[in-house]
RNA sequence: ACCUCUGUAGCCCAACUGGAAGAGGCGCAUGACUUAGAAUCAUGAUGUUGUGGGUUCGAAUCCCACCAGAGGUACCA
């Protein structure tokens, strides 16, 4: 019979599912393996072909472990809160519930049709109440307890108070932003509001003043996403930073852990940057600077103690809590006018655009401690609240920014490190010798940064100190769709956690999910479920997005489990992730965030491992081609107005402040992807059948315009191109250029889409999808069908194989099982090609060569293996058999060919018997007449000889 | 702006630890089969390894600078 997966493919599926064969039990001998994919948010789109490719490769992976005897668990669930199911409810009126069960289905329909071996009685979705229990349970758990230092681990809270209660708290080391010293006394007096505000400086889960992105006129908080450039992506109305009590998680106080923890896990080298650089551990020192006339201290942290004789500036955060005290009269017009411009203005603007120096004087003074100077306090954007104190001590002199920022505002700049012995060196540097710097001078940089420490210890104005970057992780969100925060605040705005036995509190049904008039989070609406009848009010806020993702690879371990989020059972058979395959837009957020989580719950005892994934590999992003129209942000006339890209082009394109640029659905685009894509008369037509809110939009095309359904050319032209512009980007619902895998399943069959994803590159690198290709893989797979089948003529003999077919095998298993091991699942695919290739010349159909090579291919292509495997007679699933072994008996070469180079260029070929010495080759080299004929009338100055490689000569 | 990654034939990519620039596929060209096309089979052409420097007997690979693209930058997921 001809290859046609359709009539197979949903044969073996149904067969698979109904026999359970990916079934997975707790309870075996077998070593267990766990491969995990990043669940998916369930979007409306659906999936696009770049979400399976993760799973793809997870899936072989898994099959392959399973076929070497491991206990493979392989699951899959849903991260099914968030905001565009709520976004979506807001607009259409569907209850986020509905629409995510409803994406869920269909993620969960193409899914099937790929194939993949998970096991599905294992599902998790984070919006289910006996998952979201959990993630309560864990939420109060954090609240219970605080991070000691002295045991570098969390503690209780109750443990806590019953130190303060006898002792206060002098002797207490703990990551805490508490840093006023009680003794028991008095902190038994305190009333229960004070030591309820005391004790959220020490929880893990607490309460403290952050901002928020607010947009006016919307009337709600903005996700850092629908902001652009200051104003609210839909509108463009003004978006301003609204100081908001909200709760956070204190990510900061494992920042050593979570540094250290890299070191003992198999992820990249690049990965493992990328979290050390989001952590940010720098050295340095914190300093305290009097205000001049002011009982007030402005603590600073700095790496470069050092250059403190140049500091000739302050300059805090805007946000900074003594600003308002500072600010004299005389200046405080000018910090308020400040202040309105750094609220429209993002931490992303704040960072990036350096160029752009901003801030104002607030008319105080502090002291330099070391040598009493007075110098100015400013405040500036570029000083974030969230970084160190938010405050620092400005060196113009050594730092760049600094630098434009004093040479912008006319501030004095005192040159204290001499760099003229280092040639090339940049302002920061930390080279050269100190000058004009009292007793540091004629130091190198790196002993005066010691000196100048000790001597701040010595006079009690500094200390030294390690600084990180990270940042407590905010854990607030003014949203309906996550998880309800279980917590309740009495009248005197105590907060109290909820009793466990009352979990998990289920998130009320509302009709509206849009945000109150002043931007309280949507369950405020519900006052029958906030105000609880003995006078408590529950929290409004919800949990973010990563709450249900921190822990879910835990869930799986033990999903249906009623008491526990796991059983201590079930955590200490499956222990941690060995394999954990998912995007590298989660390289940071996530995984941070999960590692704290688990740290946390290991300090608690309830994991048995503190790093959750062992080894960790990003796959690269399929990525589409994005094309965008140009629109005239004026309108003409008071319509909209396109204009062709070409034309933009010459008038700044996408850079220019004239043009607003919109993605338009991919499907209408002709010559799609290529420099030259454009829109036609009828796909403009269709543009507007899609956005009819551009029906009466004017359409500048290249050589005439394009409106109400009239094209004018210019000169009797009839070119009507309007060109788009294409750019390589995500692939995804915002830009309408998904390609669903559906159709590709459906036209190629599974196994052909799963191989192709596979061949398309290699795993960790992003490419751009390209249908085209998908092509050579289908014909491979009928060329391998073709060696089994012939029409319907099952062709397979039972003869003995010859050596060059037994070679052909074992060259191929040998390469397919390293690259398997080594995750390079684009090498295996073409590894199989040239195995088929091969065989094909051989006339090859010998059982004994077919079969293994069935049982080889079946984590690629599963449902032909499956049919093929049945065909051989076996009656138990392929996937359940045992994978071949290489005999390297078969693999043995007598002779091997050596290029022959002299000098480095190869100027001729020589087959040296493949156990020959290295010292034989040499001499056998010299003697070689291409290499007399070189090296005439000079010597032979060396003969290199890499085994396996080649030969090089030295002559000269 | 900062952090991370990538750049090899018209295109997707191989090249493992520094060792012959080419495995596989797409596309293209020619031939076979065919009335023709499709499918299939056979054959084979294409290079400043992004640019410039350095290290080395030898560099796609290591180092430096630059250019281009992608991902992340804490409320998209």
């Amino acid at each position: 019979m001809e290859y046609s997966p359709n009539s197979i493919e949903e044969k073996w599926r149904v067969w698979w599912s109904e026999n359970g064969t990916y079934k997975v039990s707790n309870d075996t001998d077998k070593p267990k393996y766990y491969v995990l994919d990043m669940f998916p948010y369930p979007s409306g789109s659906g999936l696009h072909v770049g979400h399976p490719l993760g799973y793809i490769a997870s899936d072989i992976f898994s099959r392959y472990k399973r076929l070497k005897g491991y206990n493979v668990l392989h699951p899959m669930g849903y991260d099914a809160f968030g905001l565009p199911a709520e976004q979506y409810a807001v607009t259409m009126g569907v209850h986020p519930a509905a629409s995510t069960n409803e994406n869920i289905k269909r993620y969960r329909s193409q899914l099937d049709n790929i194939g993949f071996s998970f096991d599905w009685s294992r599902e998790v979705k984070t919006s289910e109440p006996n998952y979201y229990k959990w993630t309560q349970w864990i939420f109060l758990e954090l609240y219970d307890h605080y991070f000691d230092t002295d045991s570098n681990k969390a503690e209780s809270i109750d443990a806590l108070v019953k130190r303060f209660e006898t002792n206060g708290n002098a002797d207490v080391n703990a990551a805490t932003t508490q840093d006023n010293t009680f003794t028991s006394v008095e902190w038994n007096a305190l009333t229960p509001k004070a030591k309820s505000d005391i004790l959220m400086g020490y929880r893990l889960a607490y309460r403290k003043v952050s901002t928020v992105n607010w947009c006016e006129e919307l009337g709600t908080v903005l996700a850092n996403d629908e902001v652009k450039d200051g104003v609210s992506e839909r509108g463009g109305y003004p978006v301003i930073q609204k100081p908001v009590l909200q709760w956070s998680l204190r990510t900061t106080a494992y920042a050593e852990r979570l540094l250290n923890g890299l070191d003992n896990v198999d992820w990249s080298d690049s990965l493992k940057t990328q979290q050390r650089n989001w952590i940010g551990r720098s050295e340095g020192a914190r300093m305290f600077f009097n205000v001049a006339d002011s009982d007030k201290t402005i603590e600073v942290f700095t790496t470069r103690p050092d250059t403190i004789y140049g500091a000739t500036y302050m300059a805090l955060a805007p946000e900074h809590e003594y600003l308002k005290e500072l600010t004299t009269t005389d200046q405080k017009a000018e910090i308020d006018e400040y202040l309105t411009y750094v609220n429209t203005r993002s931490e992303l603007d704040r960072m990036s655009d350096v160029k752009k120096v901003t801030g104002a004087f607030t008319g105080s003074y502090a002291i330099n401690p070391m040598n009493g100077a007075k110098i100015p306090i400013w405040i500036a954007e570029y000083v974030l609240a969230g970084y160190g104190t938010g405050a620092i001590m400005a060196v113009p002199s050594d730092d760049e920014r600094d630098n434009r920022f004093a040479t912008k505002f006319g501030l004095k700049i005192i040159p204290v490190v001499d760099k003229s012995e280092y040639e090339g060196a940049t302002l920061d540097d930390k080279v050269g010798k100190m000058i004009n710097s009292d007793f540091l001078n004629g130091m190198e940089v790196k002993d005066a940064i010691t000196a100048a420490i000790n001597k701040m210890e010595e006079m009690g104005v500094g200390a030294r100190k390690i600084n990180y970057k990270l940042r407590d992780a905010n854990y607030s969100r003014q949203r309906y769709w996550g998880e309800p925060i279980p917590i309740i605040y009495d009248a005197d705005g105590v907060e109290h956690k909820m009793d466990i036995s009352d979990l998990p509190l289920v998130l009320p049904d509302l009709d509206d999910f849009k945000p109150t008039a002043d931007g309280k989070a949507p369950l405020a609406k519900k006052t029958d479920w906030t105000n609880l009848p003995n006078g408590f009010t529950r929290e409004v806020d919800t949990m973010p997005g990563f709450a249900g993702s921190s822990w879910y690879f835990l869930r799986y371990m033990d999903p249906d489990n009623t008491e526990e989020f796991a059983s201590p059972k079930a955590l200490a058979y499956w222990k941690e992730v060995d394999l954990y395959i998912g995007g590298a837009e989660h390289a940071v957020g996530h995984l941070m965030y999960s590692r704290f989580w688990h740290k946390f719950l290991f300090d608690k005892g309830l994991v048995p491992v503190d790093e959750p994934f062992k080894k960790l590999v990003n796959q690269g992003m399929i990525q589409g081609i994005i094309e965008y129209m140009y629109l005239k942000k004026e309108k003409t006339d008071g319509v909209s107005h396109f204009v062709c890209s070409k034309i933009a082009q010459q008038e700044g394109g996408k850079d220019s402040d004239k043009f607003a640029r919109i993605p338009v659905n991919v499907d209408f685009i002709q010559e799609y992807g290529s420099v030259d894509s454009y829109l036609d008369i009828s796909s403009i037509k269709r543009f507007i059948d899609w956005r009819p809110d551009y029906a009466d939009a004017i359409f500048e095309c290249g050589k005439g315009i394009f409106q109400n359904g009239v094209f004018n050319a210019t000169n009797g032209s009839t070119d009507s191109h309007l060109f788009t512009e294409s750019e390589v980007g995500k692939m995804g619902k915002r830009y309408f250029n998904s390609v669903n895998p559906d159709d590709m399943v459906d036209r190629y069959g599974a196994d052909c889409f799963r191989m192709y994803e596979m061949f398309l590159g290699p795993l960790e690198q992003a490419k751009p999808w390209d249908t085209k290709g998908i092509e050579g893989v289908s014909k491979f797979l009928r060329k391998f069908w073709a060696l089994f089948y012939n029409e319907d003529k099952w062709l397979v003999v039972d003869e003995a194989p010859t050596k060059d077919e037994f070679k052909v095998l074992h060259t191929t298993i040998k390469k397919v099982s390293e690259d398997i091991e080594r995750l390079s699942f684009n090498t295996c695919t073409s590894a199989f090609m040239v195995c088929v290739n091969e065989l094909r010349k051989l006339d090859c159909h010998k059982k004994e060569i077919l079969e293994t090579l069935v049982v080889l291919i079946a984590p690629f292509a599963p449902h032909a293996a499956e049919e093929l495997w049945h065909k051989f007679g076996n009656e138990s699933s392929v996937h359940l058999g045992t994978y071949p072994i290489v005999n390297e008996d078969y693999l043995k070469e007598d002779t091997i060919t050596y290029p022959i180079c002299i000098n480095g260029k190869k100027r001729a070929t020589f087959d040296f018997a493949s156990d020959a010495s290295k010292e034989d080759m040499e001499a056998i080299t010299r003697e070689l007449e291409v290499v007399q004929k070189w090296a005439e009338g000079k010597s032979i100055r060396k003969v290199i000889v890499v085994p396996k490689r080649m030969v090089n000569v030295v002559v000269g």
